[in-house]
DNA sequence: AGCACGCCGACT
DNA sequence: GTCGGCGTGCTC
């Protein structure tokens, strides 16, 4: 029977695009599983690596074996792999490290060398000078205990001390093994007290009355609640831990030691509620969605609900329907949207049978909701983007709230997008997936529209409100005090909402105090020498910063270019933007919301609940105050500037700037007083503008899908950005243009594709320098996703194996959701 | 990724 | 003439 496991194939967490083939010993024969995790020689060393099956025949001659079985239980089924296969294939990434990203961090061992003294080099450590680099290498391995070679050769870096440490080696002076790491990552074990069945003899509780006082308290405790954790026990009791093993001795308790679990949920109470009556349009939706369910079969839906219409209440109500069918439901969130105000909301409809994932656990706690997920002890999962990935094997329902936005898009390593992952795996597990938003993307419209999405809309408001009237204030005409940003008007609508008790958020995308640092009499202009971007003045470091790689400067007091003393400091930013209003609206309190105030633990839920208490009459803020906020006493939204994300030199600017003015808008005027948003710009007649004004989205997408069609751009083709990067401008150019033309070279050998797929590029990327990486990108446009991505393959692949130099990186962004 | 192998410059 | 640098290639 094991004749049929004779071999395995495994993929290792390496960027290699390639699995590797193992034979299994017979003594592992029976135990091992796709999805499990095993012990691998590897050049050398031991690696983790994955099974991903077992092939029968091997044409390969020299295999090594498995050293051992990592996993007494798989860690992805079949199913699951066939979903990682894809992604791995999709976004061009190595099957191993899309498991490696996709499976809880840390969990993972691997070898490394060991140093350590030999007696004889402990003795040689009295007489060596202990100035000399052998000695100082000596003392370092004999003061660390144990040392690993890596960390050795990293403290002291270069030849000498390799060379060193070979004859130290080679003298017997010290001694090298081959030890394996332990996980970083693992269960956390506890001691629990359990009461024995049979009751004590009345002798005993007499004399444990009398003599144990802290054994007969814990013995009452434990008669209350039959089971308890010694750290449970302990808190009551500091002599816990005695006083129950005297309880075990006397046969009373058993102590037992087991898995815990580290919860990140707040143990706080929320009060139970029912589900809320339906709207008519509410009811309709859900119906949908629920014949989806019955049906089995893919059914993919785009809710289009304004704000304030009540998707999650819909989402809530179909996910009762997934659970009483037996089924697991997963729920996507931007991470921002991740708030406990939301997971309450969660917990008081489904009680504790939630977990929660995303990026604000530690890496313990995350472990622990995947394994609670992976055992279907809870069935539904709420997440952020990398939640696509969590294990659950009974999958009928996604949800992806917000859908649009951008934070799906991971743009780091694999570049997935979580929202068009959730549809694929809706679909390989034939079940249900349901996309939400105010502001669709245009692709995801475009789907519903194609038919490809089912449509459901949510078109009013739950309750009394209404959305809020918008008013456009044009700065051109608008005459504003010098230095002031806050036109007249909005500053009479701040005096009236102020003076009506209501709150005003105040929307500003971008942080510090001025954007711009300018010699006046030279036009000198403060730039980052390692990113090529303006450095931010930020007021309260004082201090000049790069909001790319953190460099900063003191503030300066002369131009370094021709010595002149009028430096000034322009444009706008929150931190300015909270001055100007205190200034202005002194008996007002404000308080400033963006990354520089949420950088610590709780900040931002902090500065949230304040607001939400109505100790905050202004919230001022950066993309953060725009999103999924549910506050009904804001009777006020202004929006300081439109034009920022207007001019973003992006194809998708006008989407952008359509969907953060519906969204911010969107967070006046949900409770019983009317609401009123007032958006300053200098293109108030921009059509973005003008339809989010009118709250039109219908007209906004007519408007720009007509635009896309004409420029051949998504949702009318797919796009591949290949990114090139090196510290070398030279060499990233080099490679660049050797890419350029490979691209080029393919297309006229096979012309039959070139007239699908375009190539725009190579040019410099929009910052041309960013942490002191050289960058350039090409851009690839195609109709047929299939030969784009064939096409992409070829030339990428060829170019990555006949690299110019390593030092210059090249990679590919399928589906790019920024060209920055 | 890491680690070994191999080809060119600065030293005995 | 050697040592040792880093670029190139492979890993079951």
């Amino acid at each position: 029977m094991s004749k049929e496991k004779a071999y395995t194939e495994v993929a290792i967490s390496l960027p290699v695009d390639r699995s590797f083939l193992y034979s299994i010993p017979e003594r592992l024969g029976a135990s091992i599983e796709v999805g499990k995790r095993v012990l691998v020689p590897f050049r050398g060393r031991r690696v983790t690596g994955y099974v991903l099956g077992f092939p029968r025949t091997v044409e390969l001659t020299e295999i090594k074996e498995i050293i051992d079985i990592l996993d007494e239980e798989s860690l992805f089924s079949k199913n699951l792999l066939r979903f990682f296969s894809w992604v791995a294939d999709y976004y061009f990434f190595p099957l191993g490290e899309v498991l490696k990203t996709a499976l809880p961090g840390g969990i993972n061992i691997e070898s490394y060398q060991q140093i350590s003294l030999t007696q004889k080099g402990k003795e040689a450590r009295e007489t060596l000078d202990s100035k000399c680099l052998r000695a100082r290498i000596l003392d370092r391995i004999a003061e660390a205990n144990r040392s690993s070679l890596r960390q050795i050769l990293k403290r002291f870096s270069g030849k000498e001390a390799h060379h060193s440490l070979y004859c130290l080696k080679s003298e017997g002076l010290i001694s090298l093994d081959l030890r394996l790491s332990s996980p970083k990552t693992r269960p956390k074990m506890e001691t629990v007290a359990i009461l024995r069945e049979e009751d004590p003899a009345p002798v005993v509780i007499r004399e444990m009355k009398e003599r144990a006082p802290g054994q007969w308290r814990l013995y009452q405790m434990l008669k209350e609640q039959k089971r308890m954790s010694l750290s449970q026990l302990t808190r009551e009791l500091r002599s816990a831990t005695s006083c129950l093993k005297r309880l075990e001795q006397r046969g009373l308790v058993s102590l037992v030691t087991q898995e815990a679990y580290r919860s990140p949920l707040f143990e706080q109470e929320v009060n139970r509620d029912s589900p809320h009556h339906l709207t008519h349009h509410q009811r309709k939706a859900l119906e949908q969605i629920c014949q989806g369910l019955r049906s089995q079969n893919f059914s993919p839906f785009l809710i289009y609900g304004i704000t304030g219409s009540g998707k999650t209440e819909v989402y809530l109500q179909a996910i009762t329907e997934v659970l009483s069918s037996g089924g697991e439901a997963l729920v996507l969130v931007p991470e921002i949207s991740l708030t406990p105000q939301l997971i309450s909301r969660f917990r008081a409809r489904f009680g504790d049978g939630i977990a929660v994932l995303h990026s604000g656990l530690s890496e313990g706690e995350r472990y622990d909701e995947w394994r609670r997920i992976k055992r279907g002890e809870v069935k539904i999962t709420i997440g952020a983007r990398s939640a696509i990935f969590a294990p659950l094997e009974n999958l009928r329902m996604i949800i992806v709230d917000e859908e649009h936005d951008n934070s799906y898009k991971q743009e780091e390593r694999l570049k997935y997008n979580a929202r068009d992952l959730a549809v694929l795996r809706a679909k390989l597990s034939r079940g249900v997936a349901v996309l939400g938003s105010a502001t669709p993307s245009l692709e995801s419209y475009h789907n519903a529209v194609k038919g490809r999405f089912k449509l459901l809309k949510l078109p009013e408001r739950i309750g009394e409100s209404t959305l809020p009237p918008v008013e456009l204030v044009d700065l051109k005409e608008d005459k504003r005090k010098r230095g002031e940003s806050i036109s007249p008007r909005l500053r009479e609508a701040i005096n009236a909402n102020l003076a009506s008790g209501g709150q005003a958020i105040l929307f500003l995308n971008r942080r510090g105090f001025a954007p711009f640092v300018l010699c006046r009499e030279c036009g000198y202009v403060f730039t980052c020498p390692n990113c090529s971007v303006s450095l931010i003045y930020h007021s309260r470091e004082r201090e000049l910063i790069c909001h790319y790689c953190n460099y900063s400067l003191p503030a300066p007091t002369f131009c370094p270019n021709c010595k002149g003393v009028q430096v000034e400091l322009l444009g706008l930013g929150t931190e300015r933007l909270e001055e100007e209003i205190k200034r202005s609206f002194p008996e007002a309190r404000a308080t400033r919301m963006d990354r520089d105030t949420t950088t610590r633990k709780h900040a931002h839920q902090m500065i949230l609940e304040r607001f939400n208490k109505g100790e905050v009459d202004i919230l001022i803020g950066t993309q953060m105050v725009t999103k999924g906020l549910d506050y009904p006493n804001v009777t006020l939204v202004g929006v300081i500037s439109a034009d920022f994300s207007l001019n973003f030199p992006d194809f998708r600017a006008s989407e952008r700037t359509f969907q953060l003015l519906t969204q911010v808008a969107g967070r006046a005027g949900r409770g019983k007083a009317a609401g009123k948003v007032i958006i300053q710009s200098f293109n108030p007649e921009h059509y973005s503008i003008q339809f989010a004004r009118q709250h039109d989205y219908q007209s906004f997408y007519n408007q720009e899908i007509s635009q896309r069609k004409e420029l051949f751009y998504p949702p009318y083709c797919r796009l591949v950005l290949i990114k090139i990067s090196g510290n070398s401008e030279d060499r990233t150019k080099g490679m660049a243009e050797k890419l350029g033309r490979s691209f080029q070279k393919w297309l006229r050998e096979k012309s039959e594709y070139a007239q699908n797929i375009q190539v725009l590029g190579p040019a410099p990327a929009p910052r041309s320098k960013i942490r002191g990486r050289h960058r350039w990108q090409i851009l690839i446009k195609g109709k047929n996703p299939r030969y784009l991505h064939y096409y992409v393959k070829e030339v990428i692949g060829k170019s990555l194996s006949e690299n110019l130099s390593k030092e210059v990186k090249v990679e590919a962004d399928f589906d790019p959701r920024s060209m920055m």
